[in-house]
RNA sequence: GGGCGGUUAGCUCAGUCGGUCAGAGCGCUUCCCUUACAAGGAAGAGGCCACAGGUUCGAGUCCUGUACCGCCCA
């Protein structure tokens, strides 16, 4: 009869059902169509996973991600889209050629000595070992994706299209290769983007440092530097301040602003560059701040970028002094050979060996550095390739504009448009071996490039065979811009996939990444394919720790943020349904343990409720038709109750409201459903000459729908437990393929709404009073119920109120009119007025001090209300609300009457 | 420096056309192992919705400003 386990617990069907669901092939969007749920030519929905790096394990933040993405598939699958929640993995080049490298380190090897062949196999290894890893969390969150469409950026296909994709750029020339500053990490040897530079603030030191002027009484230093007669015989100095000491000895000019007249004197004058001994000129340029220090700056065109912008308005050489590894190179001179800090110290120290160093003071700023690896980012000048996106923005603007795209939360929008309009050219080439090959050929013999999809065997200018492909990859996120497209068979625009499912409908993920990853999705989307790669852009919020701090996978202990622990823990559906319902879209979230741990309770209590009514359905239970069952009460209420919830949370949905519909449905399914519906059906289940059919029924088909519902955020409680149902009311084989449900306006019934209301506040009523007089909680005690124009229809509950108020059958009274009891505690619901007649319990001073307390709360609501209802609201207030708050003050007057009259009677 | 978000019960958070909005869970108090559920049931206590103005018949809800926390961009 009953096949449930007593208690729930998760880890005895989670798997199981992911494996079986699995098997059957329910994830795949051709098993619609050969179950008849889903038309091949019909509505289709299609999202494609944000790809995990393969990096290292998913934590809590891919979990929201999973959640709500899983939760949007199931939900149109169940709608009889035909659905595909395409997933994937990501190469992840620069953070995953790091994290093996320190592996390597561990083992006292470096890359360079293994060679790029090696590693690279060494890297596919671990890329082996973390996918696998990726994939059985990605199955352990539940998620219902097709895993035989499952992608990975370096797969040969998405190659193909990332080469595809490079090609028609460049030839469009919207990819060049050319030599300019460019942020350069000397820990990784590679240059990066924008993008991926994180500024740190910090406290450092602004040295304000001198630099001897050419003049008529001095032609230059006559000693050697470090000495301390460097400068001797200088008679004039000009004065700056700087946070890079270092760079120094790259300075091409001295700067400050045309119209500062602290130093406009010198403006055309030579001054000595310390330690190198190089006359630089004095310049004037708009972009020096007059404010800052001294208000002249040193120039450095090679190592900073403001310089660099200088230098080039001027004409300046851009001297690079340091190495890849940002150790000082032999332009440096006598600190050539230093680690740039350690070079910083000691030109600092000479500096002030010769006299030239002015001050030291602290100096609060930020500097910048690497995403991956938090090194300081060294500006430098360096050849690689750019992608001139301005054009390509430009599009992805307009098209969001147009609305082809929307993102939600809407400020998102903004934000999105803002970076875009200010979008500088894109540097794609990285000094890494991970990574997708730059298709391009230098030849040896005529200097000329080379680039295509397919391998040269030769060049394209001179036919010579003497190619050499670039060393460099391209940035990861160059091959996850083409995500949407290039998982479904593009540039085949005949794939099947391609045909059917692009564009695609959504692009879910964390608002952290909308210009990383977004933004490039949007772009080469509307470029490679001509459409925007999708409809709607969700974006969630980080999931935080209890500091507040985003959980990422650079973290220390990102080991504790592994999903796996809280499913061991609380199960699978808990989490999910924490994340869903825990915060409002776009908002971040601090994961509560106590939430999880009421997730698993509202697990194990409709688990309980799905017991109860199994248990009290005949193993032959046949089908039930609602239309023919003779319904009380109760059953209308609950059925109009559940007909409201199935609009609210079809309307919720419709705005990506699913944390408020999760805690609606949560919210009728206990309170409604187990604390009133089924305790009010038992009057019948245990009555054996009660029709049981209408309860059955109701509990049956409220349950069945609730668990659709619900389906989305806690996909495993809710199958286990719809698989236990009848399988007379069980069309198909799986909850995940049944339809969603829809309103039926035929069930709305807000007489029964109104009835069930006014028996749930006299039960209430009872039951304080029983608790206020320490009645013993299962006695049964006797009452009398003045009913006024309620008589037949609390008379016909006089069994639910019996059950529910714990009320004596054979001595409950109910009359429209009714003298009152001599000893009783009095409940006034309205104008029904319930009677205790509990004798010795009942003190008459304390009852009358009660109802007086009572009848003064009644009095100051209508108070306020007929204060209202006498001024300006009731004529310019909307009707409905006017006509609301008038039933309102009816009702309290009612009420204020009752007690009015049983006061006077006590007295 | 510019922009954005947050500030609601002891704690974690909901509250999207301004009118049952003052809510939920946990915690707390009292009682109960009642034949679905103690991962539970019944009854309670608890908040000038950060602050100051303004709009409105009516403001957690809209506008302006302030404070504190956080994020993004430069």
């Amino acid at each position: 009869m009953n096949k449930l386990a007593k208690v729930y617990n998760p880890k005895e069907i989670e798997q199981l059902l992911y494996r079986w669901w699995e098997e059957r092939g329910y994830f795949k969007p051709e098993k619609q169509v050969e179950l008849g749920q889903a038309a091949a030519d019909g509505p289709r929905w299609c999202i494609t996973m944000p790809p995990p790096n393969v990096t290292g394990a998913l934590h809590l933040g891919h979990a929201m991600t999973a959640a709500v993405e899983d939760l949007m598939t199931r939900h149109y699958r169940m709608r009889g889209f035909q659905t595909l929640f395409l997933p994937g993995s990501d190469h992840a080049g620069i953070a995953t050629q790091n994290v093996v490298e320190r592996e390597l380190r561990k083992e006292g090897v470096t890359r360079h000595e293994l060679g790029r062949e090696q590693f690279v196999d060494y890297v596919w290894e671990w890329k082996g070992r973390y996918h696998a890893r990726i994939t059985n969390q990605h199955k352990r969150l539940g998620v219902s994706c097709d895993w035989e469409r499952d992608r990975f950026t370096l797969d040969p296909a998405l190659s193909h299209a990332v080469r595809t994709a490079f090609v028609h750029l460049y030839q469009k020339g919207l990819i060049y290769r050319g030599t300019y500053l460019v942020n350069w990490c000397p820990r990784c040897t590679s240059a990066i983007s924008d993008l991926e530079v994180v500024p740190q603030e910090r406290t450092d030191h602004l040295w304000t440092i001198r630099y001897p002027v050419v003049n008529d009484e001095w032609a230059g230093p006559q000693d050697d530097w470090g000495g301390g007669q460097w400068a001797a015989g200088a008679t004039e100095f000009i004065h700056m301040a700087t946070t890079r000491p270092e760079t120094i000895l790259g300075d091409t000019a001295v700067a400050v602003h045309p119209s500062d007249e602290r130093w406009q004197h010198l403006v055309g004058q030579d001054a000595v560059l310390p330690a190198i001994g190089r006359r630089i000129p004095i310049i004037a340029d708009d972009a020096v701040q007059p404010e800052f220090g001294t208000g002249a700056v040193k120039v450095t065109p090679a190592h900073d970028p403001t310089d660099n912008e200088i230098g080039i308005r001027h004409g300046l050489e851009a001297v690079d002094v340091m190495t890849d590894t940002a150790e000082m190179n032999e332009a440096a001179g006598p600190y050539a050979g230093l680690d740039r800090f350690e070079c910083r110290e000691r030109i600092v120290a000479d500096f002030e060996r010769e006299g030239l160093l002015v001050r030291i003071a602290p100096y609060f700023h930020a500097v910048g550095t690497c995403q991956r690896c938090d090194t300081d980012i060294e500006p430098r000048i360096s050849t690689q390739w750019f992608v001139d996106v301005a054009p390509l923005a430009q599009a992805a603007v307009d098209a969001v504009r147009r609305g082809d795209t929307v993102i939600i939360p809407e400020r998102e929008e903004r934000r999105f448009f803002h970076w875009m309009e200010d979008i500088r050219p894109w540097c794609i080439s990285r000094q890494l071996w991970w990574g997708h090959r730059i298709p391009v050929w230098y030849c040896d013999d005529c200097g000329e490039q080379t680039c295509e999809v397919e391998d040269p065997a030769a060049c394209a200018h001179c036919g010579s065979s003497n190619l050499r492909q670039d060393e460099d990859v391209l940035d990861t996120w160059f091959s996850s811009g083409l995500w949407p497209f290039s998982t479904l068979g593009w540039p085949d625009t005949d794939a099947a996939d391609f045909r059917r499912y692009y564009p695609t409908d959504m692009r879910e993920t964390g608002y952290d990444i909308l210009f990383f990853w977004v933004a490039r999705e949007m772009m080469l989307g509307l470029e490679m394919t001509g459409h925007v790669p999708y409809e709607t852009v969700y974006l969630h919020g980080m999931v935080r720790t209890r500091e507040g701090k985003k959980v990422s996978k650079s973290m220390e202990n990102i080991d504790e943020f592994d999903p796996l622990h809280v499913i061991e823990t609380y199960g699978c559906d808990a989490l999910r349904y924490t994340l869903l319902t825990s915060s409002t879209p776009g908002l971040d979230m601090n994961l509560d343990p106590r939430r999880l741990e009421g997730a698993r309770n509202f697990g194990n209590k409709i688990w309980q409720a799905t017991r109860f009514v199994l248990s009290n359905i005949p193993d032959q239970a046949p089908a039930l038709e609602l239309q023919v069952l003779d319904l009380e009460l109760a059953d209308r209420w609950i059925l109009s109750k559940l007909n409201r919830l199935v609009q609210d949370v079809c309307r919720l949905f419709e705005s990506y409201q699913y944390g408020e519909a999760g805690r609606q449905i949560n919210d009728f399914l206990w309170s409604e459903y187990c604390d009133w519906y089924i305790e009010a059906a038992k009057v019948r289940l245990y009555d054996d000459a009660a029709d049981k059919a209408a309860p059955r029924a109701v509990l049956l088909h409220v349950l069945e729908t609730s668990l659709r519902l619900l389906h989305p955020f806690m996909p495993f409680v809710t199958e286990a437990l719809w698989q236990a149902l009848p399988a007379a009311m069980r069309q198909g084989e799986t909850l995940m393929m049944q339809r969603w449900p829809e309103p039926d306006p035929a069930l709305l019934d807000d007489a029964a709404e109104a009835e069930m209301e006014q028996v749930i506040a006299l039960i209430r009523a009872i039951r304080n009073l029983r608790a206020e007089y320490n009645v013993t909680p299962g006695k049964r005690i006797p009452a009398r119920v003045v009913a006024g124009g309620a008589l037949a229809m609390l008379s016909a509950q006089k069994p639910i109120l019996c059950a529910l108020a714990k009320l004596d059958p054979g001595r409950l009274v109910i009359e429209a009119a009714l003298p009152p009891p001599s000893q009783a505690a009095t409940a006034v619901v309205g104008d029904v007025v319930g009677y205790l007649p509990l004798a010795d319990l009942v003190d008459l001073a304390a009852e009358c001090a009660r109802l007086s307390q009572e009848l003064a709360d009644v009095a100051a609501r209508i108070a306020r209300s007929e204060e209202l209802l006498a001024g300006e609201f009731a004529h310019k207030a909307p009707p409905h609300v006017v006509q609301r708050e008038r039933d309102k003050l009816d009702d309290l007057q009612a009420t204020r009457q009752q007690l009015e009259e049983q006061l006077a009677k006590l007295a």
